[in-house]
DNA sequence: TTACATACCGACCACGCGGTATGTAAATAC
DNA sequence: GTATTTACATACCGCGTGGTCGGTATGTAA
């Protein structure tokens, strides 16, 4: 057949891309389908509709993503320094644009979280997937760390202020404020060990 | 005459209501008009246009409003437990809507810092007077915190995860995970004294 | 009273959007 | 070889939006 798999991965791909450049809402399907060189009816054959067509996004190309973006800057043997090299070599290795474009999972959850009760949902299990993943970690090693500590409390932290340092370089459109909110973040996770 | 002014105030005030809670571009002019109680005429005699408007709203709404938020937190003798005082009056005084509604500020820079040069810079502004306003009073207090500190850095810094926190809290619809960053927050700023 | 500017009204418009209905060619089943 | 299903393509529709424009009521100054 003329491989409707290969179709709706190149839609699904696409459109991850779109959504995470404009945010969900701004996303035209029109401006979609002349990237995937598809016709509309290619489209709403796959999906239902133009929601479905997020949640697939968000299940099938940002969940897989971030996971694996995550994981293993945790499940290193020493996962405060595996947090540190992750966000260093975020800004190091990313591109201005990238970093300014932010965080697909924030850039949902700030637009869509109040207006789909779908989205919310499914961004709400991520970042609690997210928050176990940093907070098991960290407990992994909790003999090397203060004794003081919410683990929980401390991944909910982190991931607000990667976040937070997100959003503000939109506004700058350079990673220099990144790099300092990020930096200070180092300080703070490296701050988390006994001494 | 019919109080020009008041009319121009009544559509700014509501249109920072909606802009706040719906975000600029799914903040409709129709649904202004209607609570306004005004027609569309009115409205376009005196605003040029919908981007106008929402850089009036920004002006002469959030920005005073900003500022009186934050100045007194941080402006205190002790802008330490200046700004651990207002975080943690911001969760047990808030509604959980307003929480979730988040800040007007990060709003407006997640959505529209990519898509208009006009609110861009406007909210860049307002961050650097924020960060300005933070750091400035963190130096006043030097000879008490620790003499690593680099004040702009930790004023983005707290920025950052304040930010990130109302962000989170979108998805989960209530402010637990606000208070939870929040705390750890303070905990962050309170080790920013010497001992 | 005249002349004019300000403040406001409401009908109308073009546009782009998500979505649908109908048609058709390719692949599969029988 | 034929029937049926799958995988698209295309033309079309209704709706809500931001924005315009001719007209009108209200105030002010000559």
């Amino acid at each position: 057949m003329r491989d409707a798999e290969l179709t709706r991965q190149k839609i699904l791909e696409i459109s991850a891309d779109e959504i995470h450049k404009k945010g969900f809402v701004a996303t035209s399907l029109s401006c979609i389908l002349v990237r995937c060189e598809v016709s509309k009816g290619a489209l709403y054959h796959h999906f239902k509709n133009k929601m479905e067509l997020g949640y697939a996004v968000f299940e099938e190309i940002y969940t897989p993503m971030f996971l694996e973006l995550w994981q293993p800057a945790v499940e290193v043997n020493d996962p405060i320094e595996g947090l540190c090299d992750f966000f260093t070599a975020m800004y190091t290795n990313s591109s201005c644009d990238e970093i300014v474009c932010g965080c697909p999972l924030n850039n949902l959850c700030q637009e869509m979280s109040g207006v789909d009760e779908g989205f919310r949902l499914r961004i709400l299990n991520m970042q609690q997937q997210l928050n176990q993943l940093i907070a098991i970690n960290l407990q992994r090693v909790a003999n090397q760390l203060r004794d003081d500590i919410d683990f929980s409390q401390v991944a909910y932290f982190i991931v607000s202020t990667f976040h937070g340092s997100s959003s503000l370089s939109k506004s700058s459109k350079n990673k220099d404020l990144f790099e300092k909110v990020i930096k200070e973040l180092c300080n703070y996770i490296r701050n988390l060990k006994s001494h």
